[in-house]
DNA sequence: CTGAAAGCGCTTACAG
DNA sequence: CTGAAAGCGCTTACAG
């Protein structure tokens, strides 16, 4: 391969001449600068990132760590979304991709991962994640780091970018409210993860403001499988039957429990309406076609990837938690009560 | 950072004894071994893989490109499972993953981008890429190289895995006529792409084979977008009344040709089968569900980076080219030909 | 405007 | 078994 030594040799300077020639600095006569250009683009010369790395300590990569080590973090329908505008935004600033697989490491450890390989920040899509790795602070102390989704621990300081779930659950039952339910039932992911929480809190919300007394059975936990929506479903239903409506915490959930309501002889949304969350891409095929919030998630990988780029090249210290809008979709699996 | 050098200062020895212990060589005393570890692990010592790579000429890291530079890849709705995939196998054998997204390099030659970044072996998925570029050999005689699903051209000797796609629409073809259908209209992608062209002889091939004597007008080409597909549909359908049946080259040009079915009164399946190519996840939500072709996408993904590893180890030169099998999913938007 | 020298953090013959 | 030295390909003060 072709390196600067060598162009030094044909254009009969120093490698510091090339070196400068090629990094744009001034103080350098126009004609060897040419000269040096010209050979190094006749030798398809490209520069050693390795090498530069190791002295400017930059390498124009920024890691991306997706779910945790042990499962391949691509079980989120997401994820693409928000890579694609990862890819593109810190593509167009001249960065790429670095993706953390390697299962065979000494270290664990997010930040030595980053410093192993040298990179210049960290975006992170914990999606679902509950890891609680004491050490998960370092990173952001030595590295520029955004967090997209979710983070590890709910009071953790550091740049975040999420979607305003409590709002997303507030239009999302209000909606349902405003076609006359009375007793909704809510099939939420846990308490842990801020995200699951905040739908939790926008539901409350939303029923305590419009003066709906929601009672405990009114909140079941469906770990956001469609199986154990399902399961659920079906085990609320055989012993109420006061509910005219299920909000689910994500449109997997909604999926089992359409699947449970199917099973039990009940339409949808003639005896009963469901909303879900997320507006995945199956969410408009599925029969009836899912009512749903959407989250911006192009968006929010966008905004995530512009704040590394800011504070990459600035890291001023000051922290963002940015929350992005959702938009209910109404579609077909939602309808007016009729009770 | 930590570093060999702080290391070696705390342990009293010189940094070849460091850099020995740390990589397991065997000639050094067991004690001096066991101390150095012992420091390196208490100081949280990763070693600096730029440096190394420096000298090892290896990074442990394997490029992907994903469709060509201009856009984000991430248009296929396949490439979620390649990449997972790609990322399991990658992982569990010690290996990072580089994503090419700078869009500001000098350089748009695939080699040029990884001496850059000095990757040890790359992975390209040009998932209907019609790219020609001259230098694209100059890439897989300097790197360990393996394409999945398509080559930019067609004759190359590279290392590839895909579906076996003629086999595929062979068994689509047979489907249908098995069902009675003696006219079927094929919506194909294009002649350029070997997918494509494949998909389409085995189409001819089953036609033949069963004696059905397929007309020019039989195959049109729907540029792989629903939106053409269900242009073509609608024009072919109001000038031809002799089709039963639809064989599309994809779930989304099926899609296409459902809603232009449905926009012109006929009922699926009822009056017309339409049967898709891929197996999207949306097919099986899509109403009537789609009756399809299954690609085995993860399993093409393991099999490129099991090829990869091989070759990154020891590149005897040789050539694979491995064709997965398909696997047909027979739902409700095909049935038995009322004619 | 140009070049010699030091050094980034590591590995690898080689000498002892 | 251990260490001094050279070098991977580059950049960065510094001297001239």
């Amino acid at each position: 391969m072709t390196n600067i030594k060598k162009i030094a040799k044909l254009a009969g300077v120093s490698v510091s001449t090339v070196s400068k020639a090629l990094n744009g600095y001034e103080d350098i006569k126009e004609e060897t600068k040419k000269k040096i250009l010209e050979i190094a683009k006749e030798m398809d010369y490209v520069p050693n990132f390795m090498a530069r790395g190791l002295i400017t300590k930059s390498t124009k990569t920024v890691g991306v760590f997706f779910g945790d080590q042990t499962n391949s973090g691509f079980d989120s329908p997401f994820l693409v979304d928000y890579f694609s505008s990862i890819k593109n935004v810190l593509g167009e600033a001249g960065y790429d991709l670095l993706i953390f697989s390697n299962q065979k490491r000494d270290t664990s450890s997010y930040k030595s991962m980053c410093h192993e390989k040298g990179v210049d920040g960290v975006i992170l899509i914990l999606t679902g994640n509950k890891r609680t790795d004491e050490k998960i602070h370092e990173l952001h102390e030595a590295f520029p780091t955004v967090y997209i989704d979710s983070l590890p621990q709910a009071s953790m300081k550091v740049n975040f970018v999420e979607s305003d779930n409590e709002a997303g659950a507030w239009d999302a039952t209000e909606h349902l409210i405003k076609l006359g339910h009375r007793s909704i039932l809510k099939i939420a992911g846990d308490t842990i993860a801020k995200g699951s929480f905040d739908r939790i809190e926008g539901f409350k919300k939303a029923c305590q403001h419009y003066g709906l007394s929601a009672q405990d059975n009114w909140i079941q936990y469906g770990k956001y499988s469609r199986e154990e929506a399902a399961r659920l479903t079906k085990e609320i239903f055989s012993q109420e039957t006061e509910f005219t409506a299920v909000f689910a915490s994500s449109d997997l959930m909604a999926f089992g429990v359409i699947d449970a309501l199917k099973e039990l002889g009940k339409r949808v949304p003639e005896d009963v309406s469901v909303v879900g969350f997320d507006d995945i891409d199956s969410a408009q095929y599925f029969h009836p076609p899912l009512t749903t919030v959407h989250q911006k998630r192009l968006q929010m990988g966008e905004t995530a990837s512009k704040i590394l780029i800011e504070i990459m090249q600035d890291n001023d210290g000051t922290i963002r938690h940015m929350k992005i809008p959702t938009k209910l979709i109404v579609r077909g699996s939602s309808a007016i009560s009729k009770q």
